[in-house]
DNA sequence: ATAAACTGTTGATATATATCAACGAGGAGA
DNA sequence: TCTCCTCGTTGATATATATCAACAGTTTAT
């Protein structure tokens, strides 16, 4: 259950844990199964933890006001999912987190995570590093969303994430590119 | 010249630095003057410093293939620049950066940074929370960008950037906004 | 002082995308 | 097995924004 975590660390730091930071990971993490459309946060909530998806596939995404879901993370095994924000300055998060597929979490609060850093050197560094790619993609997605056009941008995300294809319908990846299902089915089509 | 960023490292931080410190990172850092439209950073070039800007305006930006820009970043005192993936990665650039005022600068590399961090614990505490910021604002425009009408993301912007209008040209707002300065204009007009 | 460049606005038109409605196929649940 | 739900596509239409051109005012440079 935690090797998955395990071999991320290491893929991350190239760092092999001892027998000892094992015990310290693992007992630092909750286990957690959510079921397809359960939430693990909701609009309003602090994000009281982050989690490391194990198995399954899981959604961020904000509702506007017309109730219309705009995706801002879709993530599956390997990836972690959480408001950084809400879990860093302890603020209500303006996300729904939600599993796509029956996932299975390990899920850490900010004390613990702190206290492995201490413990734990290479946690400390797979979480710098983590933290500074995703600032990095979600740049490169910004430049992406300003400049590109929704075909461009479809064809980056085929590039980036051609696993996500197989693994979230179209009209979730539609909602994450910032387009409609239609305009997506339309580019598609044209593409082929 | 210095007591803009030691101003900001206590602001940030909450600590003030001994005379020490203050040696440490005024030496860190090297001073540099811009005039308006001279580049920092060019699109290619592998970032070698993040600039902290004690006065003036800077912006950074891509260039398409059809030669139009898409600002990503509007910057004025108290502000950094850099393209932080670039600097941490040694990847080249796609991004320019270039003075839109006569502009003063302290520019510091990624060695001398390390140094720092090392040696003054607030220098290491305060990047720790402008990166985190900087995050927490990329993701919150990328959310704006993918839901968000242009006019709403204008009035977003009033509210965010209020200072940057009497700084900046409503053309280089538009781009930055990702929209046209006649669609801005038009905005505009109706917002009055 | 003058010319050139820059800036913002406006009107007309074009385009990219959204919206709405409907349909067919496939999958899930009872 | 059947019904309901989900998904993706398509056509028609609407809307938001882009593009193009032109103009007037302001600022900058010579």
């Amino acid at each position: 259950m935690h090797e998955a975590l395990f071999n991320y660390i290491f893929r991350y730091t190239g760092l092999q844990l001892s027998e000892t930071e094992m015990e310290l990971v693992t007992s630092a993490f909750t286990f957690k199964k959510l079921r397809k459309k359960q939430y693990l946060l909701q609009e309003g909530e602090i994000c009281k933890y982050f989690a490391f998806i194990v198995q399954g596939a899981m959604r961020q995404y904000s509702v506007d006001e017309k109730g219309v879901e705009h995706i801002l993370q879709l993530a599956i095994e390997n990836w972690w999912i959480g408001d950084r924000e809400s879990y860093l300055m302890l603020t209500p998060t303006p996300y729904n987190i939600d599993a796509w597929e029956d996932s299975e979490l390990l899920l850490i609060t900010r004390a613990d995570l702190l206290n492995l850093f201490d413990q734990v050197p290479a946690i400390s560094q797979m979480t710098r590093q983590m933290d500074d790619k995703n600032s990095f993609a979600t740049q490169r997605r910004l430049k992406a969303t300003i400049s590109y056009s929704a075909e461009k941008r479809y064809q980056d995300f085929l590039t980036t994430h051609p696993d996500f294809l197989q693994r979230f319908p179209q009209h979730q990846i539609a909602s994450y590119l910032g387009i409609t299902k239609e305009t997506l089915s339309r580019i598609r089509k044209q593409t082929i």
